[in-house]
DNA sequence: CCGGTTAGTCGGTCGGATCAACGAATCGCG
DNA sequence: CGCGATTCGTTGATCCGACCGACTAACCGG
């Protein structure tokens, strides 16, 4: 019971922003010495800190605001891409303390190679997060796959080339060392349903219970966050909309058939459109980034071919995610990926399909906004779900007892 | 705590059957002089009864199995559909103590009159309970609209032709002496998602806690529940599937698109592919009911024509019960209304086109099962969200202190 | 009849939430 | 400047309720 007042005061914090212990009292409607006493073990735990003396205004004695106070720990997130790694340290309040980006060809490596270079980055996190005395909670993976959250095997993941993939153990086993000094758990998860998380824990829509986020990359990956949860499934295989069969008449898809949503969104269906074979665009030798900007150019400076197909492109996102917004009545649709990069192109065309075809009156009350975390959602997303084990349980960060100031801290 | 404990120990009896004391506190991890105190409370409160002394096999002395009480409280659950008002009161144990069904052309009364309908068959469910001595404990409508949960207001009901009909306050304001003696709760939401939730309660896949119920009637519906919980959405708008398009070729659907899920799959198009216009099966006179059984008849007796329309159906079903599963991964996927009259027909169909389109291996580890509730499950699923109420909080039941038999209980 | 084993209850203990009252800090006002 | 009014946070007393150990109850097999 101790243990749930403390993660309600801690998530009260952490959600409405700091306040005095009154307030919390009244918020939460525990009884002011309860909360004194759950705040001083917060305090005393190094999550939790006595702000400024509450800018006086009204009558009354004023209270001291009381904040998150991040430093103590430390959510580790580490996402795997077609060709880069990424890992990101958040602290508690989710500012970045560490972020390194490794270019990684990962389709042409075996996946043993990878996990090697992912522990490598994992344990440089680590690393980073010992000389700045923080506590490092936990590890997220965030891969393009279909993976199997409980057992941690990517089961698939047709873009790495990867299958039943041990991701999990195979970390696990290459980080016995910084494990030993500091257990914690390792998870992986869908990285389109990481994004989602990590949209809701800090992005634009913070804090928004029921989202919908869409990843564009080669393909397109969904999130949903609902009731605040995120769903992920019976077997974490939740998310996979991209071979949504919007006109068995259209364009040939990898998956076989013809016409799914990603032969219209998806970074190669945009790119066939916007440019023929022969247009220095299309030209596989550049990198995916590159080829981003070239068309974000066109379109800025008002090349008809661009334009014209960037808004075939947003009309196909509003057909599919009408589809989606249908079943599950989310507050908002959040893209992300290489949707945020060209947002302002695609939303117009998108919106206005989006009202012809949702049922709901009004689109049922939905919002569509551009992701603010863009590439790094997944990652951040990674490290937040790190970090949520301290939310739900606070009492797993150990007590510093009452020294501030501990360059090598024992505990 | 208390309250949360209860609770627990409630659940806990419910969800995996009665057990003994000892047993109980050995899977809450609770302690055994804990539980006995708890549940002399749930027997108090009438909810949890002791049962037959176990029947002895082992060694030691046996333990007296403790059950789930019904008898003392009810859930009451009200369907209103195009031609029939359906009524039940459903005990703690999810049997039916009261059903009643009532019909009523709703499309072409006002809605206020039928509201005094519901009134009237809500008020005497409230009657049986008081017979019966039960303490109804809320009531749930299910209405196949565009439902605004939270403000307990059909927004837009196309088949019912009601829009903006304030259905909680009108029927609040028409039982307030009802009320008055046992005040509780009134809820709307929609039929599709009430029958999931009635399926996860004591369907055929009760307990699943991640599962989509596909309900079959003019149009498809569906609920979703997700971790043990109903996807209700922002607005409580979720589930409209109807209209997702399968084939912009495809046939003309009421919505003004071509080739909606329910040109395919919804009993219209199940007829039209089923029966030519002179067909007496096409008939508009007969009742749908009657349709219905004439098309099963025929399929058993192997009449090609229907044969052919119910693969035909079966194969719509799993084009887009396809793109459901890929989004939120459920373990089972139900089939209700009149799916669940013809699934023999449709389910092989309907598998062989799952399996070539979901993405996840072995469909995701998806089952597909027809309702045992048919098209009971929405009036079953409303009743079990009104008992919601005490599992969530078994406190709100009065203590009957020791009196076992009281005709005209006070409380 | 007696040890062995398991079920349920009883009295004591203790963690921790609540309550009431008090000291602390600020404002408005005379 | 002093005083009441007001709100904040802490302190000591109280009490609820979960936990623990020990006991009785009820069955088994020999």
């Amino acid at each position: 019971m101790r243990r749930s007042n403390l993660a309600l005061v801690l998530r009260h914090l952490g959600a409405r922003g700091s306040r005095s212990r009154a307030g919390i009292a009244a918020d939460t409607g525990l009884n002011k010495a309860t909360v004194s006493s759950l705040v001083a073990e917060l305090v005393d735990r190094g999550l939790v800190r006595e702000g400024e003396p509450h800018r006086a205004g009204a009558v009354g004695r004023p209270g001291k605001d009381v904040a998150l106070d991040g430093r103590c720990v430390g959510g580790i997130g580490v996402e795997v891409n077609v060709d880069y790694l990424t890992a990101v340290v958040l602290d508690l309040t989710s500012t970045v303390l560490f972020e390194q980006r490794v270019a990684l060809d990962v389709p042409s490596l075996p996946p043993e190679d990878v996990l090697d270079a992912v522990a490598g980055l994992t344990s440089r996190a680590i690393r980073e997060c010992e000389r700045r005395d923080v506590l490092p909670v936990g590890v997220t993976v965030a891969i393009p796959a279909l993976v199997d959250v409980a057992a941690g095997v990517v089961a698939f993941a047709p873009n790495l080339r990867w299958r039943d993939v041990p991701v999990v153990r195979g970390l696990a086993d290459r980080l016995t060392g910084p494990l030993a000094e500091h257990p914690m758990p390792i998870r992986v998860a869908n990285d389109a349903n990481l994004a989602a998380l990590g949209e809701h824990a800090m992005g634009g829509v913070a804090g928004t219970a029921d989202l919908v986020h869409l990843t564009g990359g080669m393909g397109v990956g969904a999130g949903v966050i609902s009731g605040g949860r995120l769903l992920g499934g019976a077997e974490g295989f939740s998310g996979e909309v991209g071979h949504i069969q919007l006109d068995p008449a259209g364009h040939e898809c990898g998956c076989g058939r013809r016409g799914c949503w990603e032969t219209l969104v998806g970074m190669a269906g945009m790119l066939r459109l916007a440019a023929d074979a022969d247009d220095p665009v299309s030209d596989p030798a550049l990198g995916l980034d590159q080829r981003l900007d070239m068309i974000r150019c066109r379109a800025e400076t008002g090349d008809r071919r661009t334009l014209d197909a960037l808004e075939r492109v947003g009309a196909g996102l509003g057909v599919g995610a009408a589809i989606l917004i249908n079943f599950v009545n989310p507050r908002a649709v959040v893209l992300g990926g290489y949707f945020a990069c060209l947002g302002p192109y695609l939303l117009g065309p998108m919106r206005a399909e989006l009202r012809a075809r949702v049922i709901a009156p009004d689109i049922g009350g939905c919002r569509v906004e551009l992701s603010t975390l863009g590439f790094a959602a997944a990652s951040r997303g990674g490290a937040n779900a790190a970090l949520e084990a301290v939310f739900d349980d606070p009492a797993i960060v150990p007590i510093r007892s009452a020294a501030r100031v501990s360059a090598t801290g024992s505990g």
